[in-house]
DNA sequence: GCAACAAACGAACGTTCGTTATATTATGGC
DNA sequence: GCCATAATATAACGAACGTTCGTTTGTTGC
């Protein structure tokens, strides 16, 4: 690798941890570089622009998302295992703090909500291919007759989505020590709610 | 009213708006006192530090939270329909924005989660706090024989938490016309696993 | 070992940040 | 209407912001 797109990753490396406690908004050059021992236009000179590296730390975060959530799920089983995979990882990787700042992501959704530019013109669509991906999954899921037909994916992906934003919070924010407990039996009744074959006990089919 | 809490009260108002949309630590003083047509200084003096302007809006917020969530709902009767107007008003809130920078609550908890401070810590206390209300109204509900015994109160808070910040996301965000639709009919989901008759149909209680 | 280029530097730019004195104006009780 | 005091303004502070500049240091191919 060059040189120059060595330290560029360094950079990068260093800047999504800090983002992950400051914002992505808070996230500045100056502090960067000095956390660096880089001088801030010697850093300033990879990215052109703040906005160019805000851009470049949000585009690795979701490079890092595929590579440790979206890939390795893939490798399980099409259907229910494949997006019990994914959001098993999602869930793991929403989990892991200080090594690599957390969710950086989610929290740059709320923060960038209204906030027009690139940045969050880029979050958008990141968000919305992710999303995308576990909606295909569930309908795969009921094509192969593990969901139920009448699942709506939209709403159920919505429903995960909100499983594991409310576990970041419960963890992040208000320390829950059962915040890992509570999100994974959370999920596991959203599976079973959704599964042809009502396993757990108790219920009946339509 | 003095014409010094006057202002106070025009500045925080102002402020809130203003946080909703660049964060509550992005909210400053110049572009604030701008916006008022004050000098910094005169706007300075009202709270003595960046810091207790900030927790000054964080507190009108929870004010207004419960002003216009919490005290109505709790004019419904004890027990399913109480939680149910908790929940209601909260989305109602949550979607409110423009007029009054829609939740602030909702992204300073994604904003503060690792930055501790003062601010940080009247965050957790009020989201704490509601939550907790919920919670209680859950558990009266399942007394009144509303909810079925098993139901367990934070899990289901925890699940009505996800289903307000998916929401947010989902319409601040992405935009999605179908976002409020979507949430609705998830709160009418939750209540219905909860509740120990099953108006809907094609269940069966445990 | 020398030219060509990439990478990082230090210094300075103009702004804005939060904050502090100090001054001016408005208000309210008598 | 006067006077204490509350409310706001002016002016300035040092520090940090993003950005630009010209220069210096490293690297690489010949």
């Amino acid at each position: 690798m060059n040189k120059g797109a060595d330290t560029r990753d360094r950079i990068l490396r260093e800047a999504e941890i800090l983002a992950g406690t400051v914002g992505l908004d808070g996230l500045t050059i100056g502090v960067l570089a000095t956390a660096l021992d880089l001088s801030k236009s010697g850093l300033f000179a990879h990215f052109g622009s703040r906005e160019g590296l805000q851009l470049a730390v949000l585009q690795r975060a979701a490079d890092r998302f595929d590579r440790d959530v979206l890939f390795p799920a893939l490798r399980a089983k099409s259907g229910e295992p494949r997006l019990r995979a994914l959001v098993d990882h999602w869930l793991a990787w929403e989990r892991t703090r200080g090594a690599h700042g957390g969710d950086l992501l989610a929290a740059a959704a709320f923060e960038m909500d209204d906030r027009p530019g690139v940045v969050r013109d880029y979050l958008v669509r990141v968000q919305q291919r992710w999303l995308g991906t576990l909606a295909t999954a569930c309908v795969i899921a009921a094509e192969a007759a593990h969901f139920r037909a009448d699942v709506e994916p939209g709403s159920w992906v919505r429903e995960a989505h909100g499983i594991v934003l409310a576990h970041r919070v419960a963890r992040r924010l208000l320390g829950d020590a059962k915040a890992d407990e509570r999100a994974a039996t959370a999920v596991e009744a959203l599976f079973a709610r959704a599964r042809t074959s009502l396993k757990p006990r108790k219920r009946r089919a339509a």
